[in-house]
DNA sequence: CTCTATGCAAAAGCTTTGCACGCCA
DNA sequence: TGGCGTGCAAAGCTTTTGCATAGAG
C-alpha cells in the first residue's frame, strides 16, 4: 500500500533521535525530564510556546518545573535543532511600511531591513493552500547577517537579545 | 535633476496625513501626544518596538507616557496603518521543522500552519540585496484567515490575544 | 460642556536567574 | 565522585489596566 503522507511517527522517531544524538554529541546529560521534552516537541507539528510545552510535559511528568522547559527549548534553538517563529524573541516591533514589501532579517544583530520586489509581492502559492483558507498577502523573509555582522564574526545563532536599538 | 529614491520625507509626510485622516475619519482625537506620536511613526524607516517610539516622542515631548504610546501604536494598528513584525505579538513560539517550509498565519486565531514549496524555497532575491549581507534562507509567511475564522466571521485585524492554543 | 485621552501607579504576564540539592556519566 | 541539571522562589521586563484629571471638539 503506497503512503500519501509521510506518517508523521516517523518523523517524530526521526527527531527525537536528531535530539538526543545532538545531545550527546555536545556533551549535554540525557536527564528523564529532557528525554520527556524531546518527545513532546518531536510530537508536535504545531508551534507551541513553552507553556504549551511545559502543559504536555506535565502531563507524563508533573514534577517538572517551568525553568526546565525554557532552558532545554533554548539549547536546542542554540544548536539549530528548533526555531523560534517572527524574527526575533524579544518585544514587540512595529512596521510603519504598509505597501508590499519584505524584510531582511540580521540573526545577528536583530535588525530588519526592508526590501521591494514586484516579483515577490505576487507570489504564487501552491494549490492545496486554498483548503487552508484565504490568504491575503505574502512576505518574504530572508535570514543571514549583515555586513557589520558579517565583519564582526558574529555568529549565526546567537541568543541575540542585545540591542537591536532602534530609531537613530 | 533625477531622483534615484524617492526622498524619504516625502513618504514621511504622506504617511502624516494618512494618520491624521484616518484619525479622524474615525473620531479619533488629534492631541498633541498622537500627532507627536504621528510624526516619529512617520518619519521612522526602520521597525522600532513601543520603548524606542517613546524615546523618540520624549525627546520633543518629555511628559508623554509610555502607556499613551502603547495605546495609540495599537489603534494605528487596528486601523490598520502599522504592523507588527512576525505572525504574533504575544509570547515566544518554537518551530521544530528545521527543514525549509513555508508558514499559513491566520490573523484570526493566530496558528501558524506550514506548508512545503520547492518552488518558493529557492526564491531569487533582488541584486540588491547583496549589499545588505549574506542571506542563509529564505521563508514565506501568507497571512490571511483559516477556514474556521473566515465561517466564524472573524475580522482580518483583530487583536486576538485569544488562545491559538496549541499542542493538539 | 461632554466625553475621550492622558498620566500615574499598580498589576499582570512571560521569561530569566541565584542557589542549594540531586542525579547522570 | 564531580559537575551538570533541576526545582523553587524571587526578580526582571515588557505590556496592560483602573482611575481621577485634563483637554479636544
Amino acid at each position: 500500500m503506497t503512503r500519501k503522507k509521510p506518517d508523521a511517527s516517523e518523523a517524530s522517531t526521526e527527531r527525537l533521535a536528531l535530539y538526543t544524538a545532538a545531545s550527546r554529541a555536545a556533551g549535554i546529560r540525557l536527564t528523564p525530564q529532557r528525554l520527556e521534552i524531546f518527545r513532546v516537541l518531536a510530537a508536535t507539528e504545531s508551534h507551541p510556546d513553552a507553556e504549551a510545552v511545559h502543559r504536555a510535559v506535565q502531563r507524563v511528568m508533573p514534577t517538572v518545573s517551568r525553568d526546565t522547559v525554557y532552558r532545554t527549548l533554548w539549547r536546542l534553538h542554540d544548536m539549530g535543532l528548533v526555531a523560534t517563529l517572527g524574527p526575533s524573541r524579544d518585544r514587540v516591533r512595529f512596521d510603519t511600511n504598509v505597501g508590499p514589501h519584505h524584510h531582511l532579517v540580521c540573526l545577528g544583530c536583530g535588525l530588519v531591513q526592508d526590501f521591494v520586489s514586484a516579483t515577490l509581492d505576487g507570489l504564487a502559492l501552491p494549490p492545496g493552500v486554498s483548503q487552508w483558507g484565504r490568504v491575503y498577502d505574502t512576505q518574504v523573509e530572508a535570514r543571514g547577517l549583515c555586513l557589520a555582522c558579517l565583519k564582526a564574526g558574529r555568529a549565526t545563532r546567537e541568543t541575540t537579545q542585545e540591542k537591536a536599538s532602534d530609531e537613530r
